[in-house]
DNA sequence: TTTTAGACTTGCCGCTACCAAC
DNA sequence: GTTGGTAGCGGCAAGTCTAAAA
């Protein structure tokens, strides 16, 4: 990730007051092993090489990548194209490799061991050198700046470690490289901050591997993602497990008071940012045209694309399933399934022709005459007094029963509902049970039910929602996403939520805008004696409906096409191919944001340490939030209590962030980051803005001077692909499908720990863990009994009575030898398993599967390596990546 | 310039169907 | 047949970001 040097030279020509841009590298568990394979280095190396340095068909267009994006959004003129800068020539890069070069491995190692079992990452700022041991304009360390985040900064790994206490080193258990062999650089190679070997205490305790909870220490139970009462609350109906507790919330230092920014202008992009641009590598066949320019060729290269793909036999054969699935869907229709047809065709336009059927609505609710007891007294209610005291009782085994803005909140909706004068004036006095166990059943039934049964009423809802499930758009049958209305229930707010508990009440047909074509037909309502709100034919956008949020009604809940919709896929193209031109102007970025470190504006020094955390650490952008909303943050509206500088340049993070999911992280950064972070902080209050300066449009405004349509969450993006994609090149070699997919596994792993993906431990962990042990014990004994049988069996004696007392089969050593190594195979499956289960019980995989990761970088790479594609997108991703099944299976992102 | 409305993406959770082990 | 485990999927909350309005 370093700033190469050709960007820091030319930027320092420009400096005036700022100092000499710092270079920094981070740590990287993927160079450290890059380095200890020279085979594998000297491949990724050669490819890198043809990504960008040399002429080689470009995938980008092949695959028709760039439709669409930049829709007029051209780069002006004026501005320079990214056109490679001859300081990037190998030549160039080459003393910029000898600056890579100064990150030894052994660092690396360090760093990343240290990382996992929950100490400080090491970034490491590399002083300028004029040369190093490698002189090879090819090291495939010349630029870090196309390397995987992870790669570079194994960030995440502490920040998921302190939050997972007994992971250790995941990566080696997991089926990496267990040990990577130390290189022999002398210590003039490593960088400064290496050598002054910066390990703090910070997460040591994490390291420790604990089997279950119950033996973890208060603190460890406490960092696991945020509960501490998870365990102990199993099988209580009041204490049910929550993603943290308000304790938690507060030590997360949310400040209750709200962001008051100061008016600043936008900041003025100066010179310097303009040539940001100027420098950017782009050796491709267009090397004239600006990458801007190229963006906008889609539809040739799409033809491209299908004349000269070459679809693995391992692929097509995947493809094929899902194509004979959609034939007989088509079958039923006359509409023609094509994502090759680009929807809409004017500016803004989504679409031509749009037809479907509207909603449908949740059933009426349906009274069950179950009373709840008030003072211990059965207590009559009307049908809608009682629904709602369902949806409360329905909800008595959550955790939400154990918030007082719930139970408030609830209440003074319910009262709204009661009437001033009912008999129930306190919900203290309420008691639900009856409700609830009638509900639970309810379930009961419904779980008993056969199969048959289960089956007809599947068809029959089916049968009632077919219509619904479909749209067409511009002649296409596409799928809808959501086309049912939400039932009402209370709302379900995440963290601590000003309005959980509120009733979100029944929407009606005359809430509802339906958004149609001028000619199609109009949806019938639904519900009898009842209209839509309005019907609209908007067609600069892809909504098929929506109505007004019960909860904000100034928010809206929209009905769109589903996920494997050609406007979807579109959209989701676009998305990546965005992140993909990040690529080539990365380096400057980081270039110019590195100088602005020490620059004396200080809304430029926000942005530049924003855009730094943001890079590096894969940070939301952060938008205000309203009050009435849960109390989370984002990079620019992070709070001076987020982010403690602990000497000499460690920053430490603590923060709820989007679903109020805490992130915990603590990282060496450059000096001159360290020393703006005290500097934004000096004389301010915990609660106080520590980006005071700044918000997400001022933020995204510069981005975007720097490249078109660049935006925060690029980067987010960004970094997931290219660590997908490195991780998958680099650690991919041979082996069968299991184990290939183990790699891809690892590699999205990586990837969640990054974006801080975390899921709640599932209920039953403790006791599946529990089993494990218990199971490799009984092995271990076994094992044991086997190894007396042999020693035995050699002296000609009988084996050992069993553990029930019964004499065993006499068997010769041969085939005891043979049961003892099968029983050790067992028992090391049985130990990666526990392990690995383990190691994922935070980290969720799916959402950078469906949203981070360029799904072609994954069809490539099945075709690369012959892994059915199947093995890694299950059916849904199958049908939203429909775009990404013909890429050819040289793309790199 | 700031605020708000609107449109869209991202993200976690719980339910359910399915499968493997016993 | 029962049980335990989990992948897959839908639901809906909560973000990001743009553009229009104030």
């Amino acid at each position: 990730m370093a700033v190469e040097a050709c960007a820091k030279r030319k930027l320092m020509d420009n400096t005036d007051e700022d100092d000499e841009p710092l270079v920094f590298k981070r740590s990287s568990s993927s160079s450290k092993q890059n380095q200890s394979n020279p085979q594998v280095q000297k491949s990724s190396l050669s490819q890198k090489l043809d990504r960008l340095g040399r002429p080689m068909p470009d995938v980008r267009s092949q695959n028709g990548q760039s439709s669409g994006l930049q829709k007029g959004k051209m780069v002006s003129s004026s501005k320079s194209p990214p056109i490679k800068s001859p300081l990037c020539s190998p030549e160039a890069s080459n003393s910029s490799a000898k600056a890579s070069l100064l990150r030894s491995p052994e660092a690396n190692v360090k760093s990343s061991a240290t990382n996992r079992s929950g100490n400080v990452n090491l970034w490491m700022k590399v002083e300028k050198r004029s040369s190093g041991p490698s002189a090879d304009p090819y090291d495939s360390d010349d630029s870090e700046d196309d390397k995987p985040l992870s790669a570079r900064l194994p960030t995440g790994l502490s920040r998921i470690n302190s939050n997972n206490a007994s992971k250790g080193s995941s990566a080696s258990r997991l089926g990496q490289k267990p040990s990577i062999p130390k290189q022999e650089n002398s210590d003039d190679e490593k960088p400064l901050s290496y050598k002054v070997q910066l390990k703090t205490n910070v997460g040591t305790s994490s390291s420790k591997s604990y089997d279950s909870d119950e033996e973890k220490p208060l603190a460890a139970k406490n960092n696991e993602n945020g509960s501490a009462v998870r365990d102990s609350g199993l099988n209580k109906p009041s204490t049910v497990l929550s993603k943290r507790s308000a304790s938690e919330v507060k030590s997360a230092g949310q400040a209750s008071m709200k962001k008051h920014k100061l008016s600043v202008a936008s900041v003025p992009i100066n010179n310097k940012q303009a040539s940001v641009k100027a420098e950017q590598k782009v050796e491709d066949d267009d090397d004239h045209v600006p990458i801007s320019q190229r963006l906008k060729i889609p539809a040739a290269s799409d033809k491209k694309s299908s004349a000269v793909k070459k679809v693995t036999k391992v692929v097509s054969s995947s493809l094929n399933k899902t194509n004979k699935k959609s034939k007989k869907v088509m079958k039923q229709s006359q509409y023609i399934k094509s994502s090759k047809v680009p929807p809409g065709s004017g500016e803004g336009q989504k679409w031509t022709t749009l037809i479907h059927n509207g909603v449908i609505f949740p059933p009426p609710y349906q009274p069950h005459g179950v009373k709840i007891l008030y003072k211990g007294k059965p207590v009559d209610l009307t049908p809608e007094q009682e629904e709602v005291a369902t949806m409360f009782a329905v909800m008595l085994d959550t955790d939400y029963m154990n918030k007082p803005t719930f139970k408030e909140n609830f209440m003074s909706d319910w009262r709204k509902i009661l009437g001033k004068n009912h008999i129930i004036q306190s919900l203290e006095y309420c008691d639900f049970t009856p409700i609830y166990e009638w509900h639970q059943k309810e379930k009961e039934k419904k779980k008993q039910m056969t199969t048959e049964e289960k089956k007809t009423i599947k068809e029959d809802k089916l049968k009632q929602e077919e219509k619904y499930m479909w749209a067409i758009v511009d002649g296409v049958k596409e799928k809808v996403g959501n086309f049912r209305v939400e039932p009402p229930g209370l709302f379900r707010g995440r963290g601590e939520h000003p309005k959980m508990g509120k009733l979100k009440k029944r929407i009606r047909p005359s809430d509802i805008t339906i958004n149609i074509g001028k000619d199609a037909p109009i949806p019938e309502c639904p519900i009898r004696g009842e209209s839509w709100k309005e019907i609209r034919h908007d067609n600069t956008v892809t909504w098929l409906a929506f109505w007004n949020d019960p909860i904000n009604p100034k928010e809206f809940k929209y009905v769109f096409l589903a996920a494997s919709s050609t406007l979807k896929g579109q959209s989701d193209k676009e998305k990546y191919e965005k992140s993909r031109l990040l690529k080539d102007y990365i380096q400057g970025i980081r270039a110019a944001y590195t100088k602005d470190f020490a620059s004396k504006d200080l809304t430029k020094k926000q942005i530049a340490v924003a855009t730094y955390l943001i890079d590096k650490l894969a940070l939301r952008a952060g938008n205000e939030k309203d009050d009435d909303e849960a109390d989370t943050v984002g990079c620019c509206t992070l709070k001076v209590e987020n982010v403690e500088p602990i000497p000499p340049n460690i920053l430490k993070f603590d923060f709820l962030g989007k679903d109020s999911i805490r992130y915990q992280n603590e990282v060496e950064v450059e000096s001159a980051v360290f020393r703006a972070i005290q500097q934004f902080r000096s004389g301010k209050k915990g609660g106080d803005d520590l980006f005071d300066q700044l918000d997400t449009s001022k933020l995204n405004a510069h981005l975007k001077e720097l490249m078109p349509g660049l935006t925060a969450k690029v980067f987010r993006t960004y970094n997931a692909s290219i660590t997908l994609d490195e991780m998958l090149s680099r650690e991919t070699k041979g082996g069968d499908v299991a184990e290939k997919v183990v790699v891809y596994q690892l590699a999205n792993k990586e990837v969640a720990i990054i974006c801080n993906h975390q899921r709640t431990v599932s209920k039953s962990h403790s006791a599946q863990m529990l089993r494990l042990n218990e199971k490799i014990e009984e092995l271990k004994g076994a094992l044991e009994e086997l190894t007396t049988d042999l020693a035995r069996a050699k002296k000609g004696k009988p084996p050992v009575k069993g553990a029930d007392g019964k004499p065993k089969r006499n068997l010769n050593p041969e085939a005891l030898e043979k049961k003892i190594a099968q029983t050790n195979a067992k028992i090391e499956k049985m130990e990666r398993d526990k392990e690995t289960k383990e190691d994922l019980k935070t980290v969720a995989l799916g959402t950078s599967k469906i949203n981070y990761l360029d799904p072609r970088i994954t069809v490539a790479w099945c075709k690369r390596h012959e892994v059915p594609i199947e093995k890694i997108f299950n059916k849904s991703l199958l049908a939203k990546f429909t775009w990404a099944m013909d890429v050819d299976p040289s793309f790199r992102f």
